[in-house]
DNA sequence: GCGTTTTTCACCCGTTTGGGCGATAGTCAT
DNA sequence: ATGACTATCGCCCAAACGGGTGAAAAACGC
């Protein structure tokens, strides 16, 4: 956490400074609004992860965030589990999972198809569902990008053993028999058919 | 091919008399437009496939017709094997691959987003990048699915050495060396870190 | 303090993959 | 008809993976 503000022009020269890995905006600010800060800041630096902040689920406002350039949002009555879950997730995603898929694909895809029907998959209901605990979270993160057992262990400084071990707790709890169908579901949603 | 319409009226009475797996929809027809016969025969059957069709590859239309219930599009200028690529992996796709990954996402994500940065991964561009065969083409569709050999093997009912063989040169043209990587990048469109 | 959960690791075993290598046969264009 | 390309399959081998059992230390909850 480096730091904060009160206003998107304030948010803007802030994340100009400080240069963080991600901006929680909220779509709602004096001055400068959250899209406006959003469009701004993704100008200045491509790479900033910024997620938008909304009290309503169906904020028109965030798809235009994510037009000018969000990644993903977060609907303000989220429990605080879930808003580290999403935050962590985002930010493990900016170079972990994709942010299409993790984050955007999803909620947006609800959004757009009018979302009664839909139930995506990575939203935050379905990963708190999940209860993975924080060591398979991470592990889920490197297995999403592909990553080998062996690649995994370097990684996080851990033996081949145990991250077998973590994957047969995640396929449990994913309901899954395979590292593939793990993957497939983790990034489509989508059980074996 | 089981039938052929003139206008949207037509086309919705069509399917709903011959029950295609998938309908080809123009966005602009006479009568009922491809929106409004996509929203009718969604309503009718929630499982059918629709692709849209349309000249503009930012038509604002499409994106109606996505929220209506298509599951994709193409856009007119297409060459003829694109047009068939992308109507077999939507169709594979039903069943085969995500609907939102395959044909949705990477379009609507790239439309949503402006589109001039991101270089969606599935695009009929890619997909003819990759220059996959038919049969290729047909594996990858399981292995984006989690299938294993064996299982790939009984479903195309051929050996488990010749789905190895199709699976060394899928890795090739992809450029990936696991059918792990293979999966992340196929859903994704992200290459290993 | 005591039970639960989490994290870590080891060993065994059978199956699956990845990466070669070669072979046959059909298609297709030149 | 000669030479690509495609599709099929077999064999070999080393590596990786899935599944099980067991166990020990650390952290957390009550």
């Amino acid at each position: 956490m480096v730091g904060e503000a009160g206003d998107g022009q304030e948010a803007f020269e802030q994340a100009k400074a400080l240069r963080p890995d991600m901006v929680l905006m909220d779509v709602e600010m004096p001055k400068l609004d959250g899209i406006g800060a959003t469009r701004l800041l993704v100008k200045e630096r491509g790479d900033i992860k910024i997620l938008m902040l909304s009290a309503y689920a169906d904020d028109e406002r965030v798809l235009h965030g994510i037009q000018a350039g969000a990644v993903g949002y977060i609907v303000k009555d989220a429990t605080p589990e879930e808003f580290v879950k999403i935050i962590r997730a985002t930010h493990g995603g900016v170079e972990i999972t994709s942010p299409y898929l993790a984050n955007l694909h999803p909620v947006v895809l609800a959004r757009l198809r009018g979302s009664q029907t839909a139930a995506p998959a990575l939203s935050a209901a379905n990963l708190s569902e999940l209860n993975l605990t924080q060591r398979e979270q991470e592990i889920v993160d490197l297995l999403v990008l592909g990553k080998s057992n062996k690649e995994m262990a370097d990684r996080l400084c851990l033996s081949g053993d145990t991250i077998k071990a973590h994957l047969q707790h995640i396929f449990r709890k994913v309901g899954v028999s395979s590292r593939l169908e793990a993957v497939v579901f983790l990034l489509t949603g989508r059980r074996a058919s």
